[in-house]
DNA sequence: CATACAGTACGAAACGCACCGTTTCGCCAA
DNA sequence: TTGGCGAAACGGTGCGTTTCGTACTGTATG
């Protein structure tokens, strides 16, 4: 507008950001983006805690972000995949390190789940997001992106915990994974509200040693009440 | 409209309907409600399993019923109640009749939970309903009506054998339905189908024997893949 | 090395469409 | 008389697409 962004070396600071993202029409596909993309991005973040899933809007993104609608449609098939990018970004999770304590680990990867159903604003994202994915298939690459890697990596290191006896040699560590991820979205949206610590001991108790005590201790705040009420 | 219904004795037959709706503005409002109420509810069941939950419309809805707008607007707050009503007069459910037999109770309301996410179309609906439901409080009573008497019976089956010493003494009976709630929904949301039987079988086995194994036998179809694929 | 020429992403703006939630207006039955 | 009803229209918002002129790019050319 009236202050004309400057040109010079941008391609070379941009370059490896583009090579980061998962393409949906091509890596840097043909020429630059510019910092239209980060600002799209930025905008989506922050009307997405700002006014939630449901409300967030291509043409409300466009105006924060000052770029036109048309361009959002080039690089974006929809606002899943436009959510899950700026998603993905947001939540750097590095690969569980493996401390060798089965039991510390399982805990520190449903942790990982609570922080990423909590990443965003209220927890009420998730449902929304998922039911848009679901609806469009289109976006269930991108959303698999998303949460398989930190899937795999669990189911993983499970798996190895079962090969060496420290698990029931035929236990299903896939759903062990589905059954604390299920538990955790389920009650973050039902109780409006993540899980707290609490709920990560007992889930990993039932898992790793088939007993579920209620909640412990000072109780810190969650599971007063039961998602219903 | 070119067979208009009879209207006979039809007071009579509805009275105990609409006692038994959740009153959105007034159980039988001054009036009667007539048939309009019945096709709204008829046309929304059935465009709900034509076009899902997020493509159903109130103006779709009116055009199907044959009914005005204003007159569903009137009757209805928004759309997640609506659904919500249309749906707890297509899930009879009466409550669990306990059989003593602690496992075969669980699993009957594991069963139930399935039945529930999957009585509409495809198993997309609940994330959506549910990030609606979230969004908008308003609905929120409505919702609680629909799930928490299942909860309830539930809990209270769990609480008794609590007590009489068939589960241990400080067993998490209200987590214990969340786990297997949060397991089946988010399943049948992320596999865009409902979990079978070898599932039920691995969650009572597991909230009641904290065993998980993998699914033996034949494997009917359900958790071939994990979610993420 | 400088200049001209595609090629193409971009912003702005507008398009028709669908649905929202509300309101107005007769009509008709209680 | 009252009040729910159907029909129809209201302004508003977002959709997804298209058109346009501009700005910038990498490459070809003098």
């Amino acid at each position: 507008m009236d202050t004309p962004r400057r040109q010079d070396g941008r391609q070379s600071a941009l370059a490896p950001e583009y090579a980061a993202q998962p393409d949906h029409i091509a890596p840097d596909s043909r020429r630059r983006r510019r910092e239209s993309h980060e600002a799209v991005l930025r905008a989506t973040k922050d009307l997405l805690s700002e006014v939630g899933y449901q409300r967030l809007t291509f043409e409300g993104i466009a105006r924060r972000a000052g770029v036109s609608k048309a361009t959002i449609y080039r690089w974006w098939p929809n606002k899943a995949a436009l959510v899950i990018e700026a998603l993905s970004g947001e939540v750097p999770l590095p690969p569980i390190h493996e401390t060798g304590d089965l039991e510390a680990d399982l805990r520190t990867a449903v942790r990982l789940t609570i922080e990423l159903v909590s990443a965003m604003p209220t927890c009420l994202i998730l449902p929304a997001l998922l039911a848009d994915v679901i609806e469009d298939p289109t976006g269930t690459g991108a959303f698999a992106e998303l949460i398989e890697p930190r899937r795999a990596s669990v189911v993983k290191l499970l798996e190895r915990a079962r090969l060496e006896g420290r698990l029931p040699p035929d236990t299903d560590t896939s759903l062990m994974v589905d059954i604390y991820s299920g538990t955790v979205v389920y009650l973050a949206a039902v109780n409006r509200i993540p899980p707290g610590e609490a709920v990560v001991g007992q889930l990993v108790s039932l898992l790793l040693h088939g007993h579920l005590p209620v909640s412990k201790g000072p109780a810190p705040a969650d599971r007063e009440e039961s998602p219903g009420a």
